[in-house]
DNA sequence: ACTGGCACTCCATACTTTCGAGTGCCAAGT
DNA sequence: ACTTGGCACTCGAAAGTATGGAGTGCCAGT
């Protein structure tokens, strides 16, 4: 169906189109490309790829450029990831090993993707599915208010306020605390609502209700944070490119958690690095963005995801590069902490 | 020098030019504003007004626009705040009112201010130097790795990974952590250097060298989360205003946590709300944007500073009062958590 | 199957024209 | 000493009018 030649004219309009940001046409390309043939050659085939979809042109007599389809196409067959420079994972290195907290390493993973890609970076926290208990802490702060801390093994620290229904005493308060932590210690999170289920059992008629009380919020907990929190880095490079009018749309889409959610979440699986092409994108404002996904992790378990958004028309094999490297190498960070 | 009619079409040139977007004319003004002279003698009027560089023309013969010294005039004598309808405040309250911890009041607080004005919204987190430590916790999280939590009264939750000289046993941990909270509960944050100075000398020979990286680890928290965090909401709103080119400029200027730093931090201070126009203010790229900020607090002691940041050609008033508004109901609800 | 040639399209660019809002200034009126 | 109507003038925005060139599709010839 598609010769290859047709397939290395295709290739040779993503990467002139993405370079020079102009429609590009038949002459042009055999000039930059060593393509053996003339340019009515070449015509004849754009004309072929055209009608499959692969490209368009903006208007009659003007070169052509990639459709989303094209970019697919591109993607899938015909690059292949590009390693970063040996001082590009240098440089990885040493700024993501300087962090010495969880907010730190996300903050700093998520800048760096900015500046490496020139593009908007995207990181989702550390999931808390897979994590365990390190430790649960109740913290008198008012007569009838505790503090609830949650520590994962992840490093992640959650705290939440809880109304007690009435004056706790310190000893009650140290007794739930050492309950909690002995039947929760290692526990996955996800457990944690069987572990707790027997718990008001176990302590004396009074202590009941304020059991109840921190339980409920301790679940609650785990609940709502499973929304992940997402943050995100380099807005300003979208300045650069053309976005017209739909800039707006885009930044806007960029500040909704949800958006940003569905961004990385129903990337696909299987492969290191997901690309999603333009209107392949569930989102409306981001019709005319690519996005770069990849899965991070410690060992070989998923602990969340990380990606690059641009627009469609994007260094698809430096981007995916960078984003795999920079997934691999916080993964190991965060194994070693 | 400048008598009231003078004032009051520099006042209406403002607020014309503020809500059309287009430089205002003699004529326009007579015909909106019921000025009971002619268009003649506002040109006259006008033509004092541009000597003294309070307005300008963009080219000769087009109407005046404010200049930077126009809008500060305008803001210092020629406006007052405009408090928000009842509406509105009882949506705020509400807003704010349904947030659980600090992160949580800090985001709603940035997105609400952001859409109440349409403009970029910026909060600084509740500075730590006048808070007091509720709680300190130590949790072991691997052989010779400690977590240092640190639960201040604002209901801010410092962490941080301590590198242990050597193993360390649960009692040791437990009796650190004793010490660490008599001696520490209720303590000002500044005055922990001196609080903990001599808390090596109550502690076995064994435990010295352990104590040590966990104070140095102590302070260092304190020093380094001295600089504040600050988060920004309503970028996109940017984008429907038209800065041109330096767009990019100010969204570049946005993600420095040290221009926000000093775009909050160098505000005046005595009346409640501070407002920087144009190139008053100290950084490159925000030549062209205002910034409005006021301090919060809980009773009369300031804990950090809020404020919107816009084109020049803004709405004073309204946003004034609008950053008031919620610099007020924020110290209520830090006050009432 | 490829190529050179050719007529054709149509966007970008630059140049011109027109239109009108707005100005400054002046002489006359209060 | 202000204010006002009038008037000539300026200059940008918008709309029309060439012109050039990159690019196309197609066809006949190898």
């Amino acid at each position: 169906m598609l010769d290859d030649r047709k397939l290395a004219v295709l290739r040779a309009i993503v990467e002139d189109y993405v370079s020079t940001n102009e429609p590009v046409g038949s002459k042009a390309l055999v000039d930059r490309h060593r393509l053996g043939v003339s340019s009515a050659t070449i015509r004849n085939d754009m004309a072929v790829l055209e009608e499959q979809g692969y490209i368009t042109q903006p208007h009659t007599s003007a070169g052509r450029i990639p459709t989303d389809k094209g970019y697919r196409l591109f993607v899938d067959r015909l690059s292949t990831i590009k390693p970063l420079s040996a001082a590009e994972r240098r440089a990885i290195e040493t700024f993501l090993s300087g962090a010495y907290d969880l907010d730190d390493v996300v903050g700093r993973t998520v800048k760096l993707l900015a500046q490496l890609t020139r593009q908007v970076a995207v990181v989702q926290y550390p999931s808390l599915t897979r994590s365990t208990v390190r430790h649960v802490e109740l913290v008198p702060v008012a007569v009838n208010r505790l503090l609830l801390v949650l520590i994962t093994n992840t490093g992640r620290v959650e705290q939440r306020v809880i109304e007690t229904p009435g004056p706790v005493s310190e000893e009650s308060i140290g007794h739930l605390r050492a309950l909690l932590n002995t039947c929760l210690d290692g526990c996955g999170l996800s457990e944690v609502p069987t572990a707790v289920a027997e718990l008001p059992e176990k302590v004396g008629a009074d202590d009941r209700p304020v059991v109840a009380s921190v339980l409920s919020v301790l679940l609650e907990t785990l609940v709502e944070k499973h929304e992940e929190k997402i943050v995100f880095a380099g807005a300003a490079n979208l300045a650069a490119v053309d976005f017209s009018r739909s800039l707006r749309d885009v930044l806007e889409a960029l500040e909704e958690q949800v958006v940003l959610m569905r961004l990385l979440g129903e990337a696909g699986d299987s492969s290191s690095v997901t690309v999603r092409i333009g209107t392949e994108n569930p989102d409306e404002g981001l019709r005319s963005t690519s996005v770069v996904v990849a899965d991070y992790g410690v060992g070989d378990h998923t602990l969340a995801r990380l990606g690059v958004l641009g627009p469609t028309r994007m260094d698809y094999p430096g981007t995916m590069g960078a984003v795999r490297a920079v997934a691999r190498y916080v993964g190991q960070i965060l194994a070693g902490s």
